[in-house]
DNA sequence: GCCGTTTTCGGCCCGACTGTTTTCAGTCG
């Protein structure tokens, strides 16, 4: 899909548009189209050719010809022309904390810097101190925010950053004065990735809690320090620097602020356009008409002020919510889930016993547990050859006759080789009560077309499930080149269901993908991929992805009672 | 550049912190 070329085309005008002083609601225009574009499923050609482009919000004529122009040639006469007046390194400035538009431009201008490598020659001979508007402070954060896009390695991981943030809420609580904490931001909306974490607590001495708050031995750098607001970096687990902001606010406002600080951005600037319809204004402090607040102690007098439920923070980033509130009502949540369809143990690359996975399950109160080892193509992963598949089965019909109050499916989670066939004979899927195929390998190869070898997998009768079907990890590996519009297509037309992989370096389906699936009518199922007892906690990570796809308990697998997992299951053999 | 049941023109979200051009512009979220 050129979907990606396209809104990083848009986001580079936009940047290079505001550096030379363009109009900021022009430029805010070409931001919001670069989001629109990142975001869609469908492959902006497609809609080209529909004629559709300017159904999308945000684009009308101007754009959708620049849209256009840019199918046809690969490029746009407007970047064209900002790119041939400035250099290309420009823009990657804009994301040095304390580089704005305006400082960019004036380096160019003053000092001829062209990108980061220039930035910190002139920092070094002191040509940059000499520039008006650039003290001695400004350079120190500048060189700082250098450092610190060098040790931060960009976006930190959701399941690194929320037990950092829960132990930085701790710490926050126990500071005198601070009645109660909250984590905000991207991290409480359950985003993949996280670029700083947002706390928020109510007290009444802000100065004294923010010192407080900079002032602690697990502290890297302070970056701000004031009477209500904090902002500092801790050294994450994986060593990287992590900006933690903290907020104080007085109990009247705190739902306010909560609101206002869990974003997202475009969701809150939705909102506030409701408020100003009303002839209203809301912000961190409150709803207000005139100097009269309306709201502002919980999120939910805010909401119902501006006639709408009090969203879940999973879905406040304006990809719908607005236009369907009704979502919320049967939103999926997480005691919602009745059992793990996707689990390890030591047969294969697990840690635990096939007993230890399934009373594990049975302490976190689920019904039902499918032991899902791999095939014996993975190797690397001790996958089972046909002969120990067959006493592997044995084993886990033993346990489940053994154990009382926890039904155990036997499963595997079979490869989806090169040429998509499958790693078992039929024979052996056929004795399974549920089978997830999976590509583990040949995964960037050209040759050997992703989609065409998940969709091959899903016509196989006994298939149940596609494991993991992009293939991402996470900051290490992207995803594969797969047409997901034809995978959720052939995932809706076979009965065969789409893997959540909940382990938080996959979150594979994303949450967009989630929502392009139930749009297609296919059916999902939140897994865990657990290789330890402890793996089956993070099904909240793959909970939370789906919320975020605006999935339903109806949409889910295993939000189901056994016996409808079963008859589910059985339609797609009796076909 | 987009957008419209107060609109086809005149709007477009709001406030904290900081440094320094010492009264506010720039940056950030």
């Amino acid at each position: 899909m050129i979907n990606a070329d396209l809104a990083r085309a848009f986001e580079r005008i936009a940047d290079l548009m505001e550096i030379t002083g363009g109009d900021r609601f022009r430029v805010n225009s070409y931001r919001r189209v670069s989001r629109t574009i990142g975001d869609l499923t469908d492959d902006i050609a497609d809609i080209a050719a529909r004629g559709k482009l300017t159904d999308l919000p945000g684009v009308g004529k101007g754009t959708a010809d620049r849209i256009a122009q840019f199918l046809e040639t690969g490029t746009i006469d407007v970047l064209d022309d900002l790119e041939s007046r400035l250099p290309v390194g420009l823009p990657e400035l804009l994301s040095i904390p304390g580089m704005g538009p305006k400082k960019v431009a004036a380096v160019h201008e003053k000092l001829g810097v062209g990108g980061t490598d220039d930035l910190k020659r002139v920092i070094e001979s002191g040509e940059l101190a000499n520039l008006p508007g650039f003290g001695e402070t400004s350079v120190k954060r500048i060189a700082d925010g250098i450092a610190f896009l060098e040790t931060s390695g960009g976006r930190t991981a959701l399941g690194i950053a929320q037990p950092l943030a829960e132990a930085q809420a701790e710490r926050v609580a126990g500071i005198r004065g601070v009645k109660r904490v909250a984590v905000a931001g991207s991290l409480r909306r359950g985003a993949e990735t996280i670029g700083d974490v947002d706390l928020l607590c109510e007290a009444s001495n802000g100065r004294e809690v923010v010192e407080a708050f900079v002032n602690a031995a697990v502290v890297k750098r302070v970056l701000a320090s004031g009477d209500t607001k904090g902002s500092v970096t801790v050294e994450s687990p994986d060593r990287r620097e992590l900006q933690i902001d903290l907020r104080v606010v007085p109990a009247e406002s705190y739902g306010a602020a909560l609101q206002y600080f869990t974003g997202s951005k475009e969701h809150n600037v939705r909102l506030r356009e409701l408020a100003v319809n009303r002839k209203w204004r809301l912000n961190e402090y409150g709803l207000f008409d005139g100097e009269t607040r309306l709201a502002g102690a919980t999120e939910e007098e805010i909401y119902a002020r501006l006639g709408l439920p009090c969203f879940p923070p999973e879905l406040r980033e304006d990809r719908g919510e607005f236009e369907d509130p009704g979502c919320v009502d049967d939103l999926l949540d997480l005691s919602d889930i009745r059992g793990d369809l996707h689990v390890h143990t030591i047969a294969s690359d697990g840690m635990a016993t096939i007993e230890e996975m399934a009373k594990a399950a049975k302490a976190l109160g689920y019904k039902y547990i499918a032991i899902c080892d791999h095939s014996k193509s993975s190797a690397i992963a001790n996958g089972l050859s046909t002969e120990r598949m067959e006493r592997h089965i044995e084993d886990i019909r033993a346990v489940e006759r053994k154990l009382k109050g926890i039904a155990v499916l036997v499963g595997c989670e079979v490869d989806i080789l090169s040429d998509g066939s499958l790693d078992y004979p039929d024979d052996i899927l056929r004795e399974c009560d549920l089978v997830t195929a999976s590509i583990h390998f040949g995964m960037q190869g050209a040759k050997t077309s992703p989609t065409r070898r998940t969709l091959a997998a899903m016509e196989n009768p006994y298939v149940n499930i596609i494991g993991h079907p992009t293939g991402r990890l996470l900051g290490q590996r992207p995803p594969m080149d797969v047409d997901m519009a034809a995978i959720v297509k052939g995932a809706a037309e076979s009965g065969t269901a789409l893997e959540i992989n909940a382990a938080w370096a996959r979150l594979d389906l994303k949450d967009i993908h989630v929502r392009q699936a139930i749009d297609a009518g296919a059916m999902l199922a939140v897994c865990t991929d657990a290789h330890s007892t402890g793996g089956l906690a993070t099904i909240g990570y793959g909970v939370t992805t789906a919320r975020r796809g605006r999935a339903a308990k109806r949409h889910v697998l295993n939000a189901r009672p056994l016996g409808r997992v079963r008859q589910w299951l059985a339609g797609k053999r009796d076909r």
